[in-house]
DNA sequence: TTGAAAGCGATACCAC
DNA sequence: GTGGTATCGCTTTCAA
């Protein structure tokens, strides 16, 4: 390694690059940054002698200099699970785009790792701004993340103080449930959320979604909610409970997600109950294998959901006036053939796609 | 905003932090930075001084001045597969502990975005080291990352270049081959990988090593490999196909992976075969629904893996002379009820354990 | 043990 | 249009 580097030409800066082109270093930083006046003839010269040299300017030079970072930081409770990685990937491509870094905060929720981050690492402000996806109703966490003054863009949940980008989440419950009534059930148990302690929005938004649709159908005595962590392995293990006793048995399911549906229905054939002829199930999401279970669902696109909370984000930062907005997105019904009419439910077809 | 920040304390910096404690800026910095001699006594005025204005740092100076950045660069290709989410949250976390923080770099292989990433955002060199996940043999990246002058680690892939974090793949898939042949078994099919146009690294070694263990059992007649992406539903689609015709049916599966594994399960159970009792199935993962599924697998804990990269990364950092090493894990076999003997498979249990 | 001053590598204001 | 110079906030010799 040291007899490469000694070797090697030393890295350039914008002085050499200046003295190439023969300019002074204002000069060349003027050309390179494309700010300011320079005499086309000159900024030619610059941007070939930088090319020459393999100029890449320092970041944090820069950064000391302009205050600005050319980096943003994500703020996410996990990365391991699809919803959430999805929108992360959206926000990197939508940065890589504009050519901004992403500094990645995975805080688990109640961990140490996360106080830490809001303590200490955040409060470096390496970042020109932040996205802050799935946390939620956290008035301090919150308080915190605005404290250091550059913008913050919320993915799920509601802040009065953000810009959010979200899906209408008691609407896209309420339609699902829809959907299974519209097919003349009337025996549907809402599973999965209000599992943690914490009151979580998204999943309180869902289930009362779900308790407005029953309720306008006549049906409050039959509303039935059956808490489940948000997971697959929760679901399942859930689903097996409800499902067991044949008395108790609902005719179908709107599950909180779609991995909490995956699991109702890998619980219900395990249990030998045909889906959907035995049971119909609805998720909200359209996870990545809500096809191959052939799951229908309310449809979001998580991944669009990361690149608007970046464009939000650099309108508010190019200009700190902008105004404050809310995206909320309205999820699209996908049937795939998970539900079917009470009581006349097919067999599903045996092929690829489900 | 505006109004908010004008009534704010200015963020103060170490010459206030100086001026308090009623010293030089360079008896502050030393005290704070614990490099150089100062009194315990000035120490302590320091420092209360520090805490008593909220003083952080501004790494970016920091960075100049010391050319540290205090930020580790990770680079993978997919963040939405549960290896890869896994690694990052072990890399994380292990960063975290020491105060670092992540810039990640989600190159999705063949995008125009990966190139990017390589030629643009990787030269900014705002990093101290690199972790590689899962970048495979591709020659030229290695060496774009190795130029910067900075400790690359990889894990994940075999590289004499760099310290490697991996699991012996080729032994995973030997063993699981022969977990199955112990269990009577000769008809064994290999599911999975090899479906890209590059020839992926870990998936050749485990193809290798299950036809390496198929051969000296004898059975190299009997080898059969069925390519697929390493996901769910591609699992799903290729053992819908393998799985149609009974004549050509295998008694067995070794899968390349465990999401690999549980599409054929899911697979098996839409067609109507019994697992273990009609099919045995055996993955290498022990992914987070592996249990759920009472999936047999190969385990490894991609955690472990990233917060081992993050330590042999850091020991280069502090000493670029440090051997470049490389760490086998060896995965014990789980077994759950995936895989029966030949002939006697019994039904699985149904509860939530699986 | 402490302080003064010179960088680190850019940007940006202000003359020319 | 272009160049000189102060500046961003910290670290780090080198003297004292």
């Amino acid at each position: 390694m040291a007899e490469v580097s000694e070797e090697a030409t030393r890295v350039s800066g914008i002085a050499d690059v200046a003295r190439l082109a023969g300019v002074s270093k204002s000069t060349a930083s003027r050309a390179l940054s494309g700010s300011g006046y320079v005499s086309p003839a000159t900024r030619e010269r610059v941007t070939a002698a930088a090319v020459a040299l393999g100029y890449v300017p320092s970041t944090n030079a820069q950064s000391l200099a302009t205050g600005r970072t050319q980096n943003v930081g994500v703020v996410m409770p996990y990365v391991n699970r699809w919803f959430f990685a999805e929108v992360l990937e959206g926000i990197q491509s939508a940065l890589l785009e504009r050519g901004l870094d992403l500094t990645l905060y995975d805080a688990t929720p109640g961990s140490d790792r996360r106080r830490r981050i809001f303590d200490d690492f955040l409060a470096r402000k390496r970042f020109d701004g932040l996205i802050a996806v799935g946390l939620e109703p956290q008035e301090d966490e919150l308080d915190r993340m605005l404290s250091f003054d550059k913008p913050v863009v919320s993915v799920i949940g509601s802040s009065p103080r953000t810009s959010v980008v979200t899906i209408d989440d008691e609407d896209a419950a309420s339609r699902a449930t829809g959907h299974l009534l519209a097919l003349g059930h009337t025996r549907i148990v809402f599973l999965g959320g209000g599992a943690g302690a914490r009151d979580h929005h998204v999943e309180a938004s869902r289930v009362r979604g779900y308790r407005e649709a029953m309720a306008e159908a006549g049906l409050a005595h039959e509303v039935r909610h059956l808490p489940a962590t948000l997971s697959m392995p929760d679901g399942y293990a859930a689903a097996v409970d409800l499902l067991s006793d044949p008395r108790e048995r609902p005719t179908a399911i709107v599950a909180a997600c779609d991995e909490v549906a995956i699991g109702a229905m890998v619980a219900a054939r395990r249990l030998g109950i045909q889906v959907p002829a035995g049971l119909s199930i609805i998720g909200i999401d359209d996870h990545e294998y809500a096809d191959m279970f052939a799951l229908t669902t309310m449809q979001q696109i998580p991944r669009e959901q990361g690149a608007t909370a970046v464009e939000l984000l650099i309108r508010q930062i190019e200009d700190p006036a902008a105004e404050v907005v809310d995206v909320v997105l309205k999820p699209r019904l996908v049937v795939r053939s998970s539900t079917a009419p009470l009581g006349r439910g097919a067999v599903p077809r045996i092929d690829a796609a489900g």
